[in-house]
DNA sequence: CATAATGGATAGCACTACTATCGAAGTCAA
DNA sequence: TTGACTTCGATAGTAGTGCTATCCATTATG
């Protein structure tokens, strides 16, 4: 198909696809004179996985380096989430103590040197935007947190699927990232649902 | 204090305050003269919760909203997550179809009329993207989701606390915003960890 | 009284994610 | 073959966001 074909058939507009192209999001189709080229499926896949991280608030740059991770897997399966969780964290400028965050994350079954230092800076830097804000996890919820996002992790891990290779990098890759949104708006949802059964009088 | 002080303190340039005054988000300070203002402890606090807010990846305009929720608490306590919430929620324009998500939130304990449907539509959004991208969240791990998402929310909302109702506030509109991030990257660390214990040979 | 700081207003800047336009080259129906 | 239409590639422009810089009249302050 033309480039007109792909933009109406993916709902994305024909400017757009050329942004994607030049930002290297999306692989370019095969040429078949000086100005034309053809798109096809794969074309409109990419286009679709594109759509839904940008849609998901992760940036060009970010989806970029997603779907880099989504093209050139390592040749070791426990690297692809590093690379995957490289793709979607912000470069650290500004060193920051992990040490409480190390702390905290033994709960989750970590030991040193069982993941990427980026992800760990993560975690201190969601400790000190709490602390700066004079917030503090309750020391009873904390543990629920710590359990609960083990067992998640633990389902996810375990339902990587290994039929093929392919499958496996889509899962892993994609399944970080795209799950965010989704983890999230199921908590506002059971929030609202624990605070109704809570506060609310039983009608 | 005046405004350099504050400036110093809270190590937010002068222009920086200036601008969160302007959009609101800081109260002014008391006026000594046409040309003078003192600002206080409660600038300082209020300045470290800005820029949790901000560093943490929520918008100038949803900050605002956010710390409106914190000065103008409704009067009923279940309403409160629901001003939190929609603080952080872009504006729905283009309806959903929110069946999807209503089924899948009865796992959570939801009923009909049971939260906003700013929320839900959030899920519903969620779901989108996710099938957007043609990606599928395993049928045995959707259930974790369900039940650790839950086991989250209700330890949360046990944890509110009832000392005063300006601490329950604080902890319910800050908690549900500032959190999120830290979540997200124990996430990330256990996804390491469980990858880790699945695919790395003992050594 | 000279220097510095402040408030308030306005303008500018860097970045992001597009969007619009243009000219040369190519395609396709009549 | 003609002529409208499409495409490529490049370049430039736009809207929104989160500051940042400058200016000026008006106060403090040493």
């Amino acid at each position: 198909m033309r480039i007109s074909e792909l933009s109406t058939r993916a709902g994305v507009p024909v400017a757009t696809i050329k942004f994607y192209l030049r930002e290297g999001l999306l692989h370019e189709g095969v040429r078949t004179s000086a100005t034309q080229a053809t798109y096809d499926d794969t074309h409109l896949q990419r286009l679709r996985i594109i759509r839904a991280l940008i849609g998901s608030g992760v940036s060009v740059a970010e989806s970029g380096r997603v779907l880099a991770a989504l093209d050139d897997p390592p040749a070791e399966a426990h690297r692809l989430l590093g690379m995957a969780h490289a793709a979607v964290l912000p470069n650290v400028d500004g060193e920051i103590d992990t040490a409480e965050a190390e702390r905290l994350v033994e709960g989750l079954g970590w030991r040193p040197g069982m993941c990427d230092d980026a992800v760990l800076t993560g975690v201190a830097r969601a400790l000190q935007g709490l602390e700066q804000a004079g917030f503090a996890v309750p020391a009873e919820v904390m543990p629920v947190y710590l359990d609960s996002i083990r067992a998640i992790a633990r389902a996810e891990i375990a339902g990587v699927p290994t039929e093929s290779a392919e499958a496996a990098v889509r899962y892993v890759v994609l399944g970080s990232v795209l799950v965010e949104p989704l983890l999230l708006a199921l908590r506002r949802v059971a929030e609202q649902v624990a605070s109704a059964e809570r506060f609310v009088a039983s009608d």
